[in-house]
DNA sequence: GCATGTCAAGTTGTG
DNA sequence: CACAACTTGACATGC
């Protein structure tokens, strides 16, 4: 069985998450600050209880949610803690339903902590920086009930060898609750499903694989054997594997292959996963969200085999 | 109202 | 060297 996954967004399902930035908040006074952005994040927190049910009613199993819930949560000015926030309690309360609907309808949730992320940097306040996101995204996930906080391994500054053991250093000075979250995903530039493994592995931490970035970013494997890699890393720890699908636009012709289309292209779904006999999570990456996974979904079960295609490219 | 430019942050590759 | 790409749209501003 697929565990077919939403990103964050809906864009036919009214569902909307609210932000604010810092400049506007920077005028008012730190009270009233505070209390803006203690009604974004009571907003967001119920605006996730109705993005759950729309999963949930779409019969979608997973759902990433946006690390903008509480939006600059961890900014140097306007950053503030929970419990700074006039409703504070109410917006706890909000994330325990979230979390409650989420177990009971069996929704898998994640987050995915965008590129500013880099635990491989060679640069201090970089990795303070990341440290304090990923800190940010633990308490979230606690909250919630969230089970992977998915990230890359980032840039590979003096080579990637050293990049790794930075990498490695800086995850193991991580709090615990944060670590056991953390998955680690292939990307397009850098990292290959190769690269990741030993690491992973080492270090047991899950592989999340990207079948798209993999193809943006090949290391000889083919699609076969690097989700095998992924689902050994997650079979470790008897969990289910996650992987991510999305198409580029301009159909892999000439521009850049890395940007995602409206939908997916059936032909770039993986004809061996659907001879895998274990479950697992597949995060659709598309711009056209819910529809894109509907489609997907519709596709894999309503019609037959999708068409076999690229598999090793 | 509505159009439009702007948003905290890193890293890499392209034109 | 500027800019786009990465989950992306929503907010703020000015007409």
């Amino acid at each position: 069985m697929i565990r077919f996954g939403l990103c964050c967004l809906f864009v036919e399902a009214p569902v909307r998450f609210r932000t604010a930035t810092a400049s506007s908040l920077s005028s008012l006074s730190r009270r009233k600050a505070l209390e803006k952005l203690s009604g974004l994040c009571l907003a967001n927190s119920e605006n996730l209880n109705l993005a759950l049910k729309a999963v949930s009613g779409l019969g979608f199993g997973a759902f990433r949610i946006s690390s903008g819930l509480f939006p600059l949560f961890t900014h140097p000015a306007a950053g503030y803690g929970i419990d700074d926030l006039p409703d504070a309690g109410k917006i706890k309360g909000a994330l325990g339903k979230a979390c409650c609907f989420a177990a009971k309808n069996d929704i898998r949730l994640s987050f995915h902590p965008d590129q500013f992320v880099v635990l491989s940097s060679h640069r201090d306040n970089v990795v303070a920086n990341s440290a304090k996101e990923l800190e940010y995204h633990g308490m979230l996930a606690e909250l919630v009930g969230a089970e992977v906080i998915n990230i890359h391994l980032g840039g590979r500054h003096g080579g990637k060898k050293d990049a790794i053991e930075r990498f490695r250093r800086n995850f193991q000075k991580l709090p615990e609750s944060v670590r056991r979250k953390l998955a680690l995903e292939n990307d397009d530039v850098s990292y290959t499903p190769s690269d990741l493994y030993e690491l992973c592995m080492g270090l047991s931490l899950p592989m999340v694989y990207d079948v798209h970035h993999h193809r943006c970013n090949p290391d000889g494997l083919s699609i076969g054997d690097a989700t095998g890699l992924c689902i050994d890393s997650w079979k470790k720890a008897g969990r289910e594997p996650y992987f991510h699908i999305s198409s580029p636009k301009n159909l892999w012709k000439k521009g850049n292959p890395r940007s995602h289309s409206d939908y997916i292209d059936p032909a770039d779904f993986p004809a061996c996963w659907l001879k895998l006999k274990r479950n697992f999570t597949l995060d659709v990456e598309a711009k056209a969200k819910e529809l894109a996974v509907l489609r997907l979904m519709k596709g894999i079960h309503g019609h037959g085999e999708p068409r076999a295609g690229r598999e090793n490219k």
